[in-house]
DNA sequence: TTGAAAGCGCTAACAG
DNA sequence: CTGTTAGCGCTTTCAA
């Protein structure tokens, strides 16, 4: 491996020299940076993250903590802070408890932990008081994605008001009997948003003094394997249909919309269907929904960190991203 | 921070001794052993991943290059490796290119090659020479998911063979008329799968002397949205339609799924549709499709590369992945 | 503008 | 079984 040491003798300058014309500091003459920057160039010579790391105290390198990788929101943002720590020059760590929370201490304390990175963002999960004092010990930038939670700084949508966007959508087409497809705490963590959510649903349909009827209420753990099987029950065996369903996310909404299709109920003149997302596929099935970008708040939150690390005061109230109504074929007036 | 001497002198041992004690390394009596352990516990000590790396040259890190995140491939694999590490106390490091290819050769030196990781799994794509050659002087352990490439060794399904399957279960109900939505190579990089998926239906149509119509070839960019788009044109402006659909994803599947259902075409009854994938939607939305595990070919190859990293030899040929053809109820008997 | 030298926090021989 | 001694490859004062 060709090391600094090797630019420096190629250039013959010392090695402290090669490290700051590499580094774009001040206080090297252009001749001399250009003649190592050459010479970097032809030996291939890559500086070695740990060996910077350990000297300088910086690693560049990002961490994301999330429930679960494979899940249309997580990956989105994942996406989204990508793009920035890219163009940054920054390495990104994913750290993934893998859908449940067994694993989180030691997650917590043999990975991130380490020193491997300089900032830390968690995805839709409260962290525990331990966890908070091990953080606030590193001294890494921290900030949470998705699923707002008291007492520390947060970047995404206002759920609760995405949510009364969606059903008070419903409710101005005429409905009054709506019925909610409940996402799933089902990671075994706190995992805010279904939560958020539902409070929401409950409040809205509250402050509008419409009936709540439990069988009306099914459970979709934001899968539409689980909703479709769960709403086709439902719709099938209640005395009374709801005539329009709130789903809390797009991906449960897709579920309802097969079910009612399999069951032969019209959608939206029998039934319509509200979710929550702009899922990739919700403009091609139809579906009205609430959009959130998961990838701007990755990318947003990343540069909040990216700027703190580059010396910046904390923002320690980010402004809440957008949601937005989109009106698709899935929703129309109440039946009759 | 509480560094190993903090541990070494709370615990009245060299820092020698602690090294081994918490690594669990031979020769040390079980008395200092849980002495040692003890004190790091309490004290809240964590090694650095930095000075480890540096002096052992082991970084207890594996990279992971893919042309995307956000893609249900590409994030099944994803979350299958991050199983395998998590287990054997690895961090996962994403490279994505963030969907094209300009920040190739930058990601590759300024990421990669900063000695950040012991092993690399790259995915669906074929290295350049020059990359092959950091590869290899960089000594780490390198396999590709995905999408097999000659001359490297690669753990995937036969892609070939499941195209195979998939037209010849068309072609076994009596289908003759065959169509495909093709994927893409829209990364500006070799991709290698949507090229190997069309040869093979070209080559499987040939092999049963099936005629092949330009018009029934569309492009589907492996996206619902694009799918659904072309093939909704095909189908309604064709002279003569085909009566069966082969895709090259399920996503793309579900495209012309919609398109059918949009243009009050039966499937299966005037149109069978195959897709290659069972993605998590492809069961409740009855899709026939030929399956494959993402997220098991990612953890096959996670684990070939931990078990190389601990001094196993290289397995050069690993075993093809399985496929397995999954009838569903998007296909059925050609009309008539 | 440049160089010398002292670490960063740990691991790995080599002794004892 | 344990300690001593060198580094790992950079960055960063401090002098020149």
């Amino acid at each position: 491996m060709t090391g600094i040491e090797d630019v420096a003798v190629a250039t013959g300058v010392s090695t402290a020299t090669v490290s700051r014309a590499l580094r774009g500091l001040a206080g090297v003459s252009a001749g001399t940076r250009a003649r190592v920057l050459s010479a970097a160039q032809e030996l291939g010579y890559v500086p070695s993250s740990a060996a910077s790391g350990l000297a300088s105290g910086r690693t560049m390198a990002m961490g994301v903590l999330l429930p679960l990788i494979e899940r249309w929101y997580f990956s989105a943002v994942l996406e989204g802070v990508d793009r920035q720590l890219r163009a940054a020059g920054y390495d990104l760590i994913v750290f993934s408890l893998g859908g449940t929370g067994v694993n989180r201490e030691r997650v917590f304390h043999r990975s991130i932990l380490r020193k491997r990175i300089d900032a830390l963002l968690v995805m839709c999960m409260e962290l525990t008081e331990d966890e908070h004092l091990a953080l606030s010990e590193l001294e890494s930038p921290t900030i949470v994605v998705g699923g707002s939670v008291q007492g520390v700084r947060h970047v995404g949508i206002d759920d609760g008001a995405a949510v009364r966007d969606a059903v008070e959508h419903l409710i101005s087409l005429g409905h009054t009997r709506i019925g909610h497809v409940r996402g799933g705490g089902a990671f075994g963590l706190y995992f805010e948003v279904p939560r958020i959510r539902e409070e929401s649903y409950l409040a809205t349909m509250a402050a509008h003094g419409l009936p709540l009827w439990d069988d009306w209420s099914v459970f979709g753990d934001f899968r539409f394997g689980e909703a479709k099987i769960a709403v086709k029950r439902m719709l099938s065996t209640v005395d009374e249909r709801p005539t329009a369903l709130f789903c809390s996310s797009d991906e449960m909404a897709f579920g309802a919309l097969m079910a009612a299709s399999e069951l032969g109920i019209s959608v939206p003149g029998e039934l319509s269907i509200v979710g929550i997302d702009d899922h990739e596929f919700a403009g091609p099935m139809g579906l009205t929904t609430v959009r959130q970008v998961p990838e701007e708040q990755g990318a947003f939150a990343a540069d909040l960190l990216l700027r703190e690390l580059e010396g910046a005061l904390p923002v320690l109230n980010p402004p809440t991203q957008p949601h937005e109504l989109i009106q698709r074929a899935s929703t129309g007036p109440a039946p009759r």
